[in-house]
DNA sequence: GACTTGATCTCGGAC
DNA sequence: GTCCGAGGTCAAGTC
């Protein structure tokens, strides 16, 4: 990895054009091919970058990075007006990062027992296939009725509306007609509880520490 | 900006957990109170990070970053085991970034033309308010009738979704009972386009170098 | 403060 | 290759 600090102006055009007017910031070329543009502030974000694959040309003033992207060609222009610091660093190997606690997660709990969204829920399958996507979770009730679960971490309005899809393929075969809908989530917005009650939909909230029997469980059905 | 270099694990927990093994990797530490951990690959993301506002104690071999998130608390925990490199620069005044193509821009130019959209199409108002949020444009036709506009540089299945929305409030009026609804967007994706044509409402692609007068305009209306 | 929406979203997986 | 959905989405604007 090299690592840049240098007064720059950089230009952006490709999806669209974009101008950094001179200022000091880091520029991070990864091994990768990777082109980074940071502010000593703003967070998260680089204010520019090209991701791989790119190609490189650095003239000592005029570090160009260019990248084919469908027909046309984005291209990462940083004019190098004073460089404070130009430094390399060989890191390695990289070592891989673990996640726990995603919606994969909170969907292969609640597949293994789903009667934490309601008393008696069976799964009948994981990812029922529809013509418009996968149902995360289709069951049967204690009534024997098939129930499809859509299943978020937050629970908005596009959750709703992607349930609904799925219950409108659902319901077209006459064997399922009656199909319920159950949208689950770790925490659910006010607008979502009023479309999903709205179209008859049911709604739970969920815990991961109850899923995973680290903490009493709440009766939290509704609707 | 303060940039470490250095063999490091980094644990995450907050809205999930996460724990990077041991590696090489860049800290960095900006002015803001923002810290960044980077691999040398993997493009534009951090492997793990921590927006403003923070909270950051360094005892020399761990650095940990805190961060009041709601009741709970996110933080990261940054074990240094080797520093291979720990230098701080001063970037001054930051610049700020000017962007052109984005879908304001898009929404601007065919606010300016709505005939871009359909022929004798006229604008009567852009962002037209509704109960559940702004519709982009809100034009007549050539018969006089009302046309809801939603304007996207990607139209996607949501964009849909979202003008469907718009059309159920704004058709609760008699007088505008019978409006019609548009997509336009630079590009449409083939589901949007099915959905859209499923629900009864047109799309349009357009060129923002068309828009622009910059090249030769192409029928582009359809359904 | 919560909520909504755009983003050069990025990134991964499935087809 | 394209498309689709999730994201610790982030970040900006509005209410």
């Amino acid at each position: 990895m090299r690592l840049i600090v240098a007064r720059c102006e950089v230009s952006y055009s490709g999806r669209l054009n974009a101008f950094l007017p001179e200022s000091t910031r880091l520029l991070m070329l990864k091994d990768d091919g990777s082109v980074l543009v940071h502010a000593d502030a703003g967070g998260y974000k680089p204010l520019n970058w090209m991701t791989p694959p790119t190609v490189i040309e650095d003239s000592g003033d005029l570090v160009v990075v260019r990248k084919r992207a469908g027909r046309s060609e984005d291209r990462l222009e940083i004019k190098l007006i004073e460089v404070l610091s130009d430094v390399a660093h060989d890191m390695g190997e990289a070592a891989g990062l673990e996640k726990d606690g995603v919606e994969r997660d909170l969907q292969l709990l609640l597949a293994d027992d789903p009667t934490h969204i309601e008393p008696d829920l069976r799964l009948v399958k994981r990812e029922w296939p529809t013509d418009v996507g996968p149902v995360d979770l289709m069951c049967r009730d204690a009534e024997d009725g098939w129930v499809a679960v859509e299943i978020k971490r937050v629970g908005t309005i596009d959750a709703v509306e992607q349930l609904t899809r799925y219950l409108d393929c659902i319901r077209v075969d006459p064997a399922r007609s009656a199909c319920r809908g159950i949208l689950v989530a770790q925490q659910i917005k006010p607008q979502a509880v009023a479309l999903a009650e709205q179209r008859g939909l049911a709604w739970a909230q969920v815990d991961l520490d109850v899923l995973r029997g680290e903490r009493e469980p709440e009766l939290t059905l509704f609707s």
